[in-house]
DNA sequence: CCTACCGATCGGTAGG
DNA sequence: CCTACCGATCGGTAGG
């Protein structure tokens, strides 16, 4: 009967191929990547693909959406899990640094191929990483006025700390030399002694 | 007469080409970038460069060159420049925090568009990049050896204060609220900092 | 989901 | 240093 056929439903087919994009984009980059490469990749010509995406441009925004979405919910529950700001401070850049360190790719394509975005969604993109980096500004201008932290500059102590999470998606392998954990906890470790904390 | 003529040496030529691709190399990257638009930049159609270059790869070649040198003999000055484990740290921060703010464009290119170089210069860009970031290694080892350094990882340290001092080149403008010193200062400091430093 | 194909782009060469 | 042009590639569409 047909409906005991193994059909991959319409939203796997989709997945499928957004998750070759991904591999690609990080590879080769999104325009040395072409369609044919990415229907290669899910057992398709290249062609086939418009049945399951409207254009190659689509699978770059689809990637980044979601990247962002799940950076910016992940330091939303950290920071609401506790009161206190050096906690908070710690679990912001445990999941920052989780982040870099499980979606390598995304964090790749997510900052390498910001120029390749059409106009609009680059605007909207740029706008929501600048809510992240904003988040973390209040987190250490509060933790200064407690006097939790003593910086020379909380804008140069947030970009620091944002960017030395971002290079663990440079060099992080599964089953290296450290876990996520570990490096997790590392990372929060250094952030904290940045900023002086207690 | 003739050697009255203002006619650019040969260099001069070359070298105009060399920095007009570097400023599109990393404005629209390696691939966007075609022999057109370096040929506009400086007043010439794009088959006419190839008077002066053997290739777009070429030109490509000698940006990364000449950078990883700039940083590579940076880095060994500061060093030399004193016996203090602390001092030579800090001083190895400071420059490669200055490359990173006064040569944004080489240090995206340098990084971004690795994988757009031929296998061969590749290999030696990356064994280049290796030795740098050895030579930080090793100074916080013997920072460490010597006690004057307290970390959980040398090698996740060494990895932060490197990242943080590329993301300067993402964000530094000249003229804006720091200093190229002012930000070398900082971030020599929160280094330091990092490593637990006496 | 496939083949055939369009229209456009691009690095590099020929030949002044 | 330029124009003309080759050969190859590519995103996307037509039409099954």
């Amino acid at each position: 009967m047909s409906t005991l056929t193994r059909v991959p439903p319409r939203g796997d087919r989709r997945a499928g191929i957004v998750a070759a994009a991904l591999e690609l984009f990080a590879d080769k980059g999104y325009l040395a990547t072409t369609m044919d490469d990415i229907g290669r990749a899910v057992a398709m010509r290249g062609p086939s693909l418009y049945k399951h995406v409207a254009s190659k441009q689509d699978l770059l925004v689809e990637i980044m959406e979601r990247s962002i979405a799940t950076v910016l919910r992940d330091h939303r529950i950290a920071v609401e899990s506790t009161d206190d700001v050096r906690e908070q401070l710690r679990r912001a850049v445990e999941a920052h640094v989780r982040f870099h360190a499980r979606h390598r790719l995304e964090a790749f394509v997510g900052t390498r191929e910001l120029r390749h975005l059409d106009e609009g969604n680059r605007a909207v993109m740029l706008s929501l990483r600048k809510d992240y980096e904003s988040g973390f500004r209040e987190l250490v201008e509060r933790g200064v006025a407690q006097g939790r932290f003593r910086v020379g500059s909380v804008k140069l102590a947030v970009y620091s700390i944002l960017d030395m999470g971002v290079g663990v998606a440079v060099w992080f392998r599964e089953g290296g030399e450290f876990s996520v954990d570990e490096v997790a906890y590392h990372y929060g470790d250094q952030a904290l002694r940045l900023l002086g904390a207690d």
